[in-house]
Formats: structure tokens, sequence, C-alpha cells
DNA sequence: AGCACGCCGACT
DNA sequence: GTCGGCGTGCTC
């Protein structure tokens, strides 16, 4: 008979920047489980850590490296990431080149990184969870249409084979895309299974959230989203956690939720932005989600009226399957949409004659209009007449915006506010003024040239204080002939019944813009704004004012639609061994002395790439970000390339290996982004 | 990330 | 003569 070992060498992911595992030992009969915390001495401190592997330690270890520090304490009985969460975390980490540590406590909840055992918090916390009350009005109401019916028995049909596949359901605004995903949702309950939903990052999520509560009735739902308390997120954490919860439904941080008995993930806004994370470990809750879905060998479901060029090439070379809904049931006709060339008019309000007689017109009719502008404030510069001062930001490389109604100038990059000057700072000039404009001044032209009209903002600055949005919901909800004037916000998960007619206005900067998937990002927003436009019965309208009428994109997008608009784009990315046809990664830099220091530190990094893998890494840059200056930091960015993501990931982990020292760091913080989007 | 160690400027 | 500035390096 064996003894049982004594002694573990525990390997122990710590909340730090470190790339690799620190290993502590552990006296005892049996080790701690994976995926507990332990309390750990790091340097003179103690931390939090948890447990990645466990190995019996040999008799005789004298010749190891470092004299082990003992183990604290335990913390936990059970699993915090169950062995599945473990590995996909992992996993994560590898791919996006972050530190493990950073990547395991930014999936668990701010509340267990502090060294308390769960279980007192399991008692306090559960037994008092409080189910919605909604009854389940909709199961047996709406019929499914035909188009519905076939999609929703595609899908079921594919999740029957082996191997399962991701599925793309490219829906049309107003087709009816919840509906599938409720119908996909509901048979999964019987069996105690769990879903997990996945929606952007907007202040939207009660609507789709409301839609469950209604379908499902008095089924479980945990809800995790940026504005809970780190109290309710925990608590919504050990409710999916104990599979309790069975709708599991949250924006992009929830895709690391534990789910014992997960058996579908959903994926709405697929092609949103939101979904990738900007800061710190830059992961992509869409494609992590693909990985989850293929650990467990369970479904997952991706929608979106526009989808992501990455998913639609996925989908043409059949790594997806794809499925369409084309219809709006209820509505006749498509939205019709028109550009408006600005050059040829003296504008007011900042809309041409024609978009002037489209709104009086539907006003007329007792319908809604939507005047659709992505900048927020009243104009995005005030300058001086006599002598061309303007108004710009200390700490960034940008104009400053002013605002009217708080008679401010802010930087709309790093939020400082300044007292709008009463005097041109250079020339004592008395008389500034302001140029361009922005949702606060379009509100106030339009008002003022529609005075019986009812106007309504929705934008940041108008929707900041609790329950203000829903408030201005409502008041669009009960006026009948109404112009609401917003931004961004407007474009996504509304239903507005009454509105016929959609102004967008200055797209002219995507347009033009060098960063190449901005065009890709107009297309989606224009399309996204347009489906706003007629629903239930009435024919919509859409105007595109612009003073670049003849874009050949913009003529393939108006013209033919999204998806021929796309496959264009997917043209030029395939021309230039861009995304989905090369794989990409931007490493960032930024330093405080200058703009120089930042761009010498990834020449560096640059050079070193070119003697260990010259041939298989394409390199773009060091070149000043597109925002050279922000909050006092100097921005630079180094893009590499490779058709081979093997290669590319050699160049990073060699790049980030500890042994690899780049003199010249001081003052300079830099990062990686594996598979970038926003190029800013 | 924290935290300590380590050399150079203006103070009780 | 010291207090403290943050540059540099380490954490099993």
């Amino acid at each position: 008979m064996t003894q049982a070992p004594s002694r573990y060498i525990l390997h122990i992911a710590v909340p730090r920047p470190l790339r690799t595992l620190f290993s502590y030992s552990y006296a005892n009969v049996s080790a701690p489980l994976l995926g507990t915390r332990v309390l750990i001495p790091l340097g003179k401190q103690s931390a939090v850590g948890l447990v990645i592997r466990a190995e019996i330690a040999p008799p005789e270890t004298a010749d190891s490296p470092f004299t082990l520090k003992p183990v604290e304490a335990l913390l936990d009985t059970t699993p915090l990431p169950d062995a599945h969460l473990l590995e996909l975390l992992h996993w994560a980490a590898r791919y996006y080149h972050h530190p493990v540590g950073e990547v395991i406590f930014s999936a668990l909840p701010v509340a267990l990184r502090k060294p308390k055992p769960l279980s007192s918090r399991l008692q306090k916390l559960l037994g008092r969870y409080e189910a919605p009350t909604l009854a389940p009005i909709e199961r047996n109401h709406l019929q499914l249409t035909d188009e519905q019916q076939q999609c929703l028995h595609s899908i079921e049909q594919w999740n029957l084979q082996a191997p399962l596949r991701p599925i793309l359901l490219h829906g049309i605004t107003g087709s009816g895309k919840t509906e599938i995903y409720l119908r996909l949702i509901a048979p999964l309950f019987a069996a105690g299974k769990q879903v997990l939903v996945i929606v952007p990052e907007i202040g939207l999520t009660p609507q789709l959230l409301l839609r469950f509560a209604h379908f499902f009735g008095d089924t479980p739902m945990a809800c995790l989203h940026s504005a809970l308390s780190d109290g309710e997120r925990m608590k919504a954490w050990l409710q999916a956690r104990s599979g309790e919860a069975r709708i599991i439904i949250g924006t992009r941080s929830a895709i690391f939720t534990p789910a014992p008995n997960l058996a579908l993930i959903v994926i709405d806004e697929e092609h949103d932005a939101s979904l990738k994370q900007q800061e710190g470990f830059r992961y992509h809750a869409r494609d992590l989600a693909i990985k989850r879905a293929q650990m467990l060998n369970i479904p997952i479901v991706m929608g979106t009226a526009t989808p992501s060029l990455e998913s639609l090439y996925n989908a043409d070379t059949a790594r997806f399957h794809y499925v369409r809904l084309n219809q709006r049931p209820g509505t006749t006709r498509k939205p019709d949409l028109q550009i408006q060339d600005t050059r040829p008019f003296e504008l007011q309000a900042g809309l041409t004659p024609h978009s002037l007689q489209a709104i009086r017109t539907t006003l007329a009719r007792g319908e809604q209009v939507m005047v659709f502008l992505n900048r927020r404030g009243f104009a995005p510069a005030l300058y001086c007449p006599s002598c061309g001062w303007q108004a710009s930001c200390q700490h960034c490389s940008v104009k400053m915006t002013w605002h009217a109604r708080r008679n401010k100038l802010v930087c709309h990059h790093c939020g400082a506010e300044q007292a709008t000057p009463l005097r041109c700072p250079q020339c004592q000039n008395p008389q500034l003024t302001t140029q361009g404009q922005g949702t606060e001044r379009l509100e106030l032209a339009l008002q003022t040239h529609f005075p019986a009209a009812v106007v309504v903002r929705i934008d940041r600055d108008s929707t900041s204080r609790k329950g203000e949005l829903e408030a201005k919901l409502a008041t669009v909800r009960s006026n009948d002939p109404l112009i609401l004037v917003g931004t961004q916000m407007l474009a996504k998960g509304h239903d507005f019944p009454n509105l016929t007619l959609v102004i967008i206005l200055d797209i002219d900067q995507s347009l033009l813009s060098t960063d190449y998937r901005a065009l890709e990002r107009l297309g989606q927003l224009l399309i996204q704004v347009a489906g706003r436009a007629g629903r239930a019965d009435k024919a919509g309208r859409v105007i595109l004012q612009t003073s670049q009428p003849d874009h050949p994109m913009l003529h393939q997008l108006v013209g033919h639609g999204y998806t021929p608009f796309a496959r264009q784009l997917l043209e030029d990315r395939k021309r230039w061994h861009f995304p989905p046809f090369g794989y990409q990664a931007l490493i960032r830099a930024s330093s405080t002395a200058s703009m120089e220091k930042a761009l010498q530190f990834l020449e560096q990094i640059s050079q070193l790439l070119i003697v260990t893998d010259g041939a298989d890494i394409q390199r773009l840059g060091p070149i000043p970000a597109l925002l050279e200056k922000r909050a006092n930091r100097y921005r630079a960015q180094l893009l590499l390339g490779s058709q081979h993501r093997a290669a590319l990931h050699a160049a990073l982990l060699q790049l980030l290996n500890p042994s690899v020292k780049l003199p010249g760091r001081s003052g300079i913080r830099w990062s990686v982004d594996v598979d970038p989007i926003d190029f800013s």
C-alpha cells in the first residue's frame, strides 16, 4: 500500500502582471482543489492566488531553483472557475498574450479578490433570490412566420449534427431574431439546462431582459452588466454557478460566468465593437464564446442584422452555418434609402432643404422623425475669427467641444472641462465663434425651426442621470409627431413604432477615414439606424446627408444592401491580406515625454522582430496613433501582420519573453492587442 | 500591480 | 548632514 503524500507543490496564478505561475509548497495529505483560492506570501505582502496545478513534491527538493514558500491558508472548499472555465481562461491568456493571473482575476467578481472565504458569502446571499414575477404572456401568443419557422428548424437540425458548428443568424432589423432565440432556449429548461446570452454594452439591456422575463415567466434569470454593484454582481454570479439561474444574460465579461449545466450560448449583435474589451485584457467576447462552446461541445448562435466581415467570411468558408431572416413581420416595404448631396445647399440646422421638407411632411402626417448625428455637445470647435485661435485640450491633441447648456468646454477624450473663455486668450477679441454642430445645437435648431414639434435629444449628456433615458423613451412613445435627435445610443435595440423618417448627418469622416475598419463600421451603423425606420405597417424613409455622394462604397451599400457591400470590403481585405485573410496584433506605446520616445521604443521592437521573424511578419509602423496625444501621453503604434497565426503568435511570445530586455523603457507604457479592431 | 532599493536635489 | 523624488527591478 502506498503512503499518502504529505507535501505538494502548488502552481498558483497571482494577481500581478506576470506571465508565469508561482510555486508554493503545501503540506497536507491531500492537495487543494484546482480553481480554489489560497492566501500566499508574495514579496513583502500576502495576496490571493488561484490554484492552477498541484503536484506531489519529490522527496528531495534541494536542487530546486527556489526554496518554496508555504501557502498561508486555503480560502475555498469548492473551485470558483470549474475545470472547463479554467481551461478557457488559460487558453485566453495564451491567445491574447495577457498575464494569466490578471485574466483569471478579471473574470471573477471583484469581491473575490479579497481574502474572504466564499462560504460566509454564500450564506448571506443565497435564499434571497427574487424571480421575476411577470407572467409568461407571450409563450403561446405569437405565432412564428413561415420564414422564422424554417430558420428555427434549420438551426435545430444543425444542432443535432456532429461536429457542431457556430451558427450565424443574419436577420434584418425587425425580422424577429429574438423570437428565434426564445424558441431555441425554451426546450432546454425541462432538462435543467442553462443558457448564456451575451448582449452589447448598452443601456438597453433591460429591453431584451423584459422580453425574456415575459416569455419565460418565473424561470430564474441572472443578469450581469456594468451597472451592477459588486454585491449584485456576486449574487448573479453565484446563482449562475450553482445552476440555479437558468438564463444568464450579460455584457461581454459575462462570457466568463460559471454555468455547470450550460447548453447553449447566444451572442446578440455579434458585429458590435463593444464585445471587444478595449483596455487591459483585450479579449473579444464573441471569439471566446465560440471557443467556450467548442470546448463544451454545445451550440452557439450569433445574431446580427449586419454581420462582421470575419463572421461573413466564416460563413462563406463553411466554418459557420449561415441562415437568413429577410422579412419583417407586419411590414410590407423595406425602408427607402436615399443619398443627399449637401454641397449645392446652404444648410439650415445642418439640414438640406430637402431634409427639412421631409421632416415637415412627416410631422404633418403625425409620424416621428429621427435625426442621427454621432457627435454630442453643441459645437465641436470654438475659435476666434480674428486671429484663428482654437480651443484645444491641454492634455490631448484634439479640439474641445463646446457645451452650451453647461457653458463649458469639454474634451471628449480625457473628460477635461474648462470654463468658456470670455475673450480670445491670444488676441483678446471678445467675439468668439463656434464651428460645426453637435446634437445639442441640432436639438436647439430643430426646435427653433419646428416650434410646434416635440424635440427629444438622446445622448450620453442628456441621459446620464438614472432613469433619464427611460423617461425620454416614455416621452417618445407617448408623443406622436416628434423629432428625436441623438447619437450612436439610438442605433441599437429600441423599437419606435411610429418612426418613419431617419436622417443621418455627418458621415463624411467615416467615408474618408484611414482606419480600414471605418467603412465596415459605417455600413453597420447606417443599416442599424435605417432599421429604426418604418416598423409596424408604415413604410420608412432614410436620408443620408453627405458631401461625398459619389463614394463608390456608399452607392454599393445604398444600391445593393449590406451583404454585397460587405463582400466588396472583403475583396479589399483579401488584396491587402488584412483580417480575416491575415492575422494582426497591434503594439501600442505611450510616453509622457515625447512622441519621439514612443516611436523609438516601438522601433526597437520592430528591429527585434526583423532579426527573428522577418520573413513571416509584416510590420506597419511605428507611426503616431490617430489620436496622437491623449491625457498627457504621446501615443504611437506598430501593427504586426502575418498570414500565419502561428508565426504572429511566436513573434509575440518572443517579444514578451522576460529575457528580452528593451532599453529606454523609462516612462513608456506599452501593450499588446491581438486581433485589434480599434486603431485610434 | 505593489513595494523596496537606490542614487541625486533642497531643506529642518 | 537628512527627506524624498521617481527610475529600476523583483515578486515562488
